[in-house]
DNA sequence: CGCCCATTTGAAAAATTTCAAACGTAGTGG
DNA sequence: CCACTACGTTTGAAATTTTTCAAATGGGCG
């Protein structure tokens, strides 16, 4: 059960509002759904920027949900260099496939503050044994983690700095959008210049020179961690964006 | 039910000998689940070089399974360029995310000949349904799937192309070996260099010379679509390669 | 104020791409 | 058997993108 020092209601109602709305957003669940889903959350943990969240490697006894923050998983080189596989946002579940697969092959990290919920395995297993449109959000909810893995392959691989930035930026929004963390033209992106650098698999210089360039050409505005897309149909042109692989159901 | 063209007997075989084998490798299947899983085959299906099996957004009704051959998933570029997000060998569901996706979000094409079992969706579906182990086995399935995907991220973000050639060819060398397809020190590998081009995010130009430096070091040696692992140790650590990303038992 | 950290700048070096052409081999048809 | 074609591989040289290294700048915070 949640540790007193967070009120039941906030979490409740920040569970809800974001896990909760997240699976609804691809799969439907009736309201007894949701209560078995409410009724998983054991742990609720708070932890600071860059604080890891589960470690590479790691075999954790619960699933880690993303309540409050922004956060991303990596992967570590030997030599320190680090490949950020996803950002994620509030209401992502960012370690279910360690339901099945056991052992994390990534690491997780908070960007930001971050207030996690963790759901144990053990009663997960069985809220998607018992009902299967439970086991058919989370199943959705990985295959769509990979879909978004698929993506950005495409972009590292394929696309130059210029549009691996757009692109991601993009992305950024649609999903802040429809996780109603502000508009899809205006969001927060704590990410630094080494993260961004880490996500495109460029250098935090080239990241820099093309941030501004994108700030010069008037598609993005930045003030603080405060992003603004300024010129969206140019934006998502020069990224070749295409929101389908989100899954969204308004996209 | 199978065309005639086909002997049962071959493709009875052939499924129990790639596909339920490779499901067996991470997850346990007692005879019965075995043999639901063999009445779910449908259609089959010959297809040559470069044959797309299925379209970028195209919404199969049935998943596609690898029997025979080498194939690859991809995406396009309107501008043309490709990148692949994956080969396949016999025995890889190659489709299972259109199970609950829907729509494909990438294309799969032939790269050598190829024979393909389909699996109807509602006789998966059902089979899932009835058979907890047959849902685990199939969700497994797609998050190695995810797995691998990730490990590419890092592979294309990260490292230079030596080094992610060899990470290539160490997967693949594994893969063949657990599959029961050659040893993983020496597997067919028919993808030209445009593919690998493709799939490392390399020009064919380069992965040419970089291949001329693996032959030249001595890692590497190839006879038309032979390719054989000189120095497993040393290729594996130019790599970097830790094949725990696989999920396979004996690795 | 002083420190920490992220951002920015400059210049040279390196990796990779581009463009263009040649080469080799296997298969086809005359 | 030879010419011809198709396709994948190989080579060369220049152009470009991106990295590397090193240092300066700037904002926020104790």
């Amino acid at each position: 059960m949640p540790p007193d020092t967070i009120d039941p209601r906030i979490w409740a109602a920040g569970f809800e509002a974001t896990f909760l709305r997240k699976l609804q957003g691809h799969s439907p669940l009736d309201a007894g759904e949701r209560e078995v889903l409410r009724g998983l959350v054991g742990r609720l943990e708070r932890i600071g920027p860059r604080a890891v969240v589960v470690e590479d490697g790691a075999a954790p006894a619960a699933a880690a949900v993303l309540i409050e923050g922004f956060a991303c998983r990596f992967k570590l080189l030997p030599d320190g260099r680090r490949q950020i596989l996803s950002f994620h946002l509030a209401g992502d579940g960012i370690d279910l496939q360690s339901l099945l697969l056991g052992t994390a092959d990534h690491g997780i990290a908070a960007v930001t503050d971050c207030l996690i919920a963790w759901l144990p395995h053990n009663a997960l297993r069985a809220a998607a044994r018992a009902h299967e449109r439970i086991a058919d959000a989370l199943w959705r909810e990985t295959l769509t983690d990979a879909a978004i893995a698929r993506q950005w392959l495409l972009n590292v691989g394929q696309r130059d700095a210029y549009s691996r930035l757009a692109h991601l930026f993009c992305e950024l929004g649609v999903r802040a959008g429809a996780a109603g963390l502000g508009r899809s033209t205006g969001f927060e992106m704590p990410a630094t210049q080494v993260d961004l650098g880490d996500a495109t698999g460029l250098t935090p210089v080239h990241i820099n020179r093309t941030l501004q360039r994108l700030r010069g050409d008037r598609l993005i505005a930045q003030r603080g961690t405060a992003l603004t897309i300024l010129d969206w149909p140019r934006l998502a042109g020069a990224a070749g964006f295409d929101p389908a692989y989100l899954r969204l159901r308004a996209a």
